[in-house]
DNA sequence: ATACTCTCTTGACACTTTCTTGACACATTT
DNA sequence: AAATGTGTCAAGAAAGTGTCAAGAGAGTAT
C-alpha cells in the first residue's frame, strides 16, 4: 500500500512542486500551509500518516515546536526541510527528534531517498525478532524457531524485559520493578522464574545459550 | 571520550580537508587512501573505531563492496560520501547497509551533523575504549584485542575503576571504597585480585604492560 | 459459593563460584 | 641487614545460584 505523507510547507509554489513529485512516486500526499491546521488534522488522523515532511520556516509557529508537538502526539517519523543557511539549526533539529534533515534547495529525488531511508529505519514491525525468538506483544505469543512457547504472565514479562534489554546485565531488582511483581517479592523468586523460563525454552543454566547468569549481578539475554 | 573515525577517501586534497575539519571537532581520525589497507586495519583494530566515512569512488575496489565487507567484519556504522550525480546509487547505498549518505560537494559541517545523528542512532558510543581494551558496562563485557575476558564481579569493578582513572595511581583503599567490597576488607585482598586480573589479561607483574604496581602507593593503569 | 486448576512464592538443600586471608618467597627501600 | 612492601599459592569462608516441593494465592468453571 502506498505511503501517506503529511506535508507542511507554507510556500505555495514549493508545496505544489514537492507534492506533485511525490504523487508521481506513488505517495499519498496531504499538504498544509498552516502548521496549526496540520496538527489538528494529525490529531484526528494520526493513524493515517506514515511520515511528515516539515518546513522549518512557517507562519504562526516555530518549526521546532511543530516537530516536538507531532512527536508528542504520535510516534511518527519527521523529515525536516529547511532553507540552506539554517545549518546551525540542524543540530537542534536532530535534538528535538527529527529523523532526517534536508537543506533547500535539494533535488526532489533526494527527498524520496530520504523518505525511503527513514521509513525503512522506522519499520515498526510489531513482532520483536531477536535471536531465535519471535515475540508478538499484543497477543503474548512467543515463538522459538516456529515452536510456540507457553509462558505464564510473570514469565512473559521477565522474558520480554530481558529480550528488550538484550546483552545488558539485568539485576533481580530491576526485573521485579519492571514487571507486575509486587516490590517486596524476594529476589530468589526471580531465580525460580528464570529456572522455569529456561526449562521452557530448553536452555541450560550451566551452559546458557539464551539467558546467562552473571554471578553476583543478575541475568543477561544473549542475542 | 572522542569518537574514532575511519576515513576512506582517495582524493588526497579532499581527505586532508575532511580530516582536518573533523580533527577540529575533536574527532580522532585515521585516514586511508587504499580501501584494502583500510580493511586490513579495520580487521585488526575494529574495536577502535566508532564510525566509517567512505568515499564511493575508490581505486582497486568498488565502494559498495568495501561497505559490505566492513559490515560483515564488524557491526560498524558507515556513512557514504559520493560525487553528486551518483544519486541513482543512493538507493543501492542504503540497500547494502550504509547508515547515511552525503552527496559531494557538501559542507563539512553537514558531515559532522550526519555523524552525530548516525552515532546517536547506532548508540555505539558507550563503549569505553582504552589501550587494547574495549569495555561495555551494561553488558559487563571486556574485550582485549577482540578476545573476551571473563572477570568476576569484583575484578570487573577494580579493572574498570583503574581504567577510568588511567595513568593515575590508585591506592588499595581507594579501590576498596570504589567497589562493592566491604570497607573492612584487608588491603592485601586487593593484591590478590590484581594478581588474578593480571593473569586474565596476560599481564606480568615484573614488567607490566597494563597494570603497574607503584611501590608503597598502589596501582596504576597505563594507557 | 464451592471445587478445581494454574501460577506464584518461599524455605530448604545441594552445589558452584568467588572472595579472603595466612603464609612464604621475593623485591625494594633505608 | 632490617624493615617494609608485593606476588602468589592454597585452603577455607562466604556468598550466590539451581531446583525441589509444599503451600498460598488467583482465577475459572460448575
Amino acid at each position: 500500500m502506498s505511503k501517506r505523507i503529511l506535508l507542511i510547507e507554507d510556500e505555495v509554489e514549493m508545496q505544489e512542486l514537492i507534492k506533485n513529485y511525490l504523487l508521481n512516486y506513488g505517495y499519498d500526499v496531504t499538504a498544509f500551509i498552516h502548521p496549526k491546521e496540520a496538527i489538528e488534522d494529525f490529531k484526528v488522523n494520526k493513524a493515517k500518516y506514515d511520515i511528515v515532511i516539515l518546513d522549518l520556516m512557517l507562519p504562526e509557529m516555530d518549526g521546532f515546536d511543530v516537530c516536538k508537538r507531532l512527536k508528542t502526539l504520535g510516534d511518527i517519523p519527521v523529515i525536516i526541510s529547511s532553507a540552506r543557511g539554517d545549518i546551525g539549526n540542524k543540530i537542534h533539529g536532530f535534538e528535538i527528534g527529527a529523523d532526517d534533515y534536508l537543506a533547500k534547495p535539494y533535488e526532489p529525488r533526494e527527498l524520496v531517498l530520504r523518505i525511503e531511508a527513514v521509513l525503512k529505519r522506522a519499520q515498526k514491525s510489531d513482532r520483536l525478532k531477536i535471536s531465535d525468538f519471535s515475540v508478538d506483544e499484543p497477543s503474548r505469543e512467543v515463538l522459538l524457531e516456529d515452536y510456540s512457547i507457553d509462558f505464564t504472565k510473570v514469565e512473559f514479562e521477565i522474558f520480554l524485559y530481558l529480550l528488550k534489554n538484550r546483552n545488558k546485565v539485568i539485576s533481580r531488582d530491576q526485573l521485579i520493578n519492571a514487571t507486575s511483581l509486587s516490590e517486596d517479592t524476594k529476589n530468589r523468586t526471580i531465580d525460580m522464574h528464570i529456572s522455569n523460563i529456561r526449562q521452557k525454552i530448553g536452555d541450560d543454566s550451566k551452559d546458557a545459550k539464551y539467558i546467562k547468569s552473571v554471578w553476583g549481578i543478575g541475568y543477561k539475554f544473549i542475542g
